[in-house]
DNA sequence: CCTTGAGTTGAAGTGTGCTTCAACTCCGAG
DNA sequence: CTCGGAGTTGAAGCACACTTCAACTCAAGG
């Protein structure tokens, strides 16, 4: 036991996440996985950590797509360090503290509502495109230009 | 100008959502809409009102099924009053906290994680199933039993 | 050697929240 | 009456983040 290298399923048990969603992030180089003469993947114990990040960013908010560019800005060579992944993780760290303030400015202006009943679309401040709060969501929303966006 | 009722394109305009957006709501069932003789739609003014709930609950992180369910909660017979609006923005707040305060104590986790560069799986108070923080991704997730879950 | 559980692949399905399209009708101005 | 913009429908598409399936191979114990 405990190995160098660790199994899909191993991988799968010790991250909480899935295989077939481990595979999925291979498949989008998010992860990385050598391979057995029979063609089965081993992961190396680091890849542990990208998992870990992985999930984490996704609590934060952040698309698998930019997970991905975020972790390109890995250092290639070497093992990363703490110092390496503290760097990403400080980058989220921005970006939570924004969702924060946005989802307490929205809590404010409810509060507001609440006193008045209002829900009116042109007086309230909760109505408020270019504020354009939480886009979060899913779906195709090809029809949004979203140039005004926030921090790269 | 100024009329009873409203158009979709003009309710679109008005409310900043795209009157195909509009027709889908209905089809869920989260807006209604009377009929011209030709068949065309005609809303009401308060359905304004219910537009500007909808979008509202959607930043706060409510699925279009729950907004409809709270919607449906509504008295059937009489027009909303600023009071019914309100106990439906409430409900929605303790929502919020709850968000905001996981989101905060994800960064609080974070910034921990940042000083020692951990990001370990089992170590760390981040990666702590149970705990559960942000189910509000899109997907199929029909691994996950989800019984342990918060306040109702 | 045989069996069995774990792994492999590509393709298709799921759920949410819409948009887009084609083909058609309605309605008001001129 | 004619024209064009606004409206109608159902079906299909899109984007994300996966899961599920079928059909197959690998690997390790008995």
């Amino acid at each position: 036991m405990h190995e160098a290298t660790l199994t899909i399923g191993q991988l799968s048990a010790r991250s909480g996440v899935a295989a077939s969603a481990l595979r999925y992030y291979e498949r989008l180089g998010l992860i990385r996985a050598e391979r057995t003469g029979g063609n089965q993947r081993r992961y190396a114990r680091t890849e542990l950590r990208r998992v870990a990040f992985i999930r984490i960013s996704q609590q934060v908010g952040v698309s698998l797509e930019e997970i991905r560019e975020a972790l390109d800005s890995l250092p290639s060579g070497r093992t990363p360090t703490p110092d390496d992944w503290a760097a990403l993780s400080k980058s989220w760290r921005d970006r939570l503290d924004e969702r924060i303030r946005l989802l307490g400015k929205l809590r404010d202006d409810l509060d507001g509502c609440i006193g008045c009943g209002c829900l009116s679309l042109q007086r309230c401040t909760l109505y408020n495109p270019g504020d354009a709060l939480a886009a979060e969501g899913p779906g195709a929303r090809l029809m949004l230009p979203r140039e005004g966006s926030g921090a790269a």
